[in-house]
DNA sequence: ATAAAGTTGGTCAGTCTGATCAAGCTAGCG
DNA sequence: CGCTAGCTTGATCAGACTGACCAACTTTAT
């Protein structure tokens, strides 16, 4: 993966709300010339510093409006097919592994409370998951963003 | 918001990887007419059911290779002043307010541990937050995605 | 049954894309 | 100091795409 230098900031934020924006308004727009715009956008796309476009869509809008973070302690000889089990939940949204004593923690969403139990039911019984622990979210109050980064 | 349908959600999908896709080839690879695939677009992007642009980019491609959680306890009287603050730090990715002992989740990241240390103190100096915990994220263990979503 | 909303397939002028090239810039290196 | 490698620029081309229309048809809800 490739670190993005500035001029990749600035046209990614140009891009910000509308990723089809024509690429020669985009050039003119920051004062670049059409090629470099395009091959900057080429190369950023296939380095593996973007996330599949589908990340933009909230969960909300799929109708699952309900989130919730699930910690889960786990046998660790079995690690690598709890994470499989896993990967396999389509509301398990994301997974870290954090210091500390939860092994892993697991961001869940859900279509409605009850849902969430069923989910989080799912992520007990995954193989090598010993004990979990949900706790839902009552509030999103900051929605993920990255804009802020881009700027430094 | 508006809620996507299984149309929403083929179109989604087959953007996936390039959101610049071409209406027409979207239209023909989806079986179905041009218009529709254009009216649809248009509306997904105005109706906010989609993140900015900018959330596909990794941190780690920022230069944020560190990533961590941040449990707040706060003064509830200020809650508001301290959501306007945390909202003024940038490595501040994502807020969530969930129900049980600790009043704000935030999820953080910096560009070393050493950098995760100020970010943990920047969010500790927010007026109203009175304790913080910060545990770093070890691994990535399931990297965000929706893509599952789509389908169901 | 009927109205509203969404879909389809068609057309149009104007614009954009992707590819390619030669030339200019900049930083790093011997 | 002069060279190379890697970007950037500006230009060109044929071909494809966009956004805006429209009339007709289908679906959905009332």
């Amino acid at each position: 993966m490739q670190e993005l230098d500035a001029t990749d900031r600035r046209i990614l934020g140009a891009l910000d709300e509308d990723p089809r924006l024509p690429i020669m308004v985009l050039a003119q727009r920051l004062g670049l010339a059409r090629g470099t715009v395009q091959s900057r956008l080429e190369r950023m796309s296939t380095s593996g510093a973007l996330r599949p476009n589908s990340s933009r869509v909230l969960p909300a809008a799929l109708g699952r409006g309900v989130a919730a973070s699930v910690s889960a302690e786990l046998d660790q000889s079995h690690l690598n097919e709890a994470i499989a089990a896993l990967r396999e939940i389509p509301e398990v949204l994301e997974c870290h592994a954090p210091a500390g004593d939860t092994d892993l923690l697991i961001r869940v969403v859900a279509s409605s409370p009850d849902d969430l139990y069923r989910v989080s039911e799912e992520i007990r019984l995954c193989p090598g998951i010993v004990r979990t622990s949900t706790s839902m979210f009552l509030r999103e109050v900051i929605p993920y963003r990255t804009t802020g980064l881009l700027g430094g």
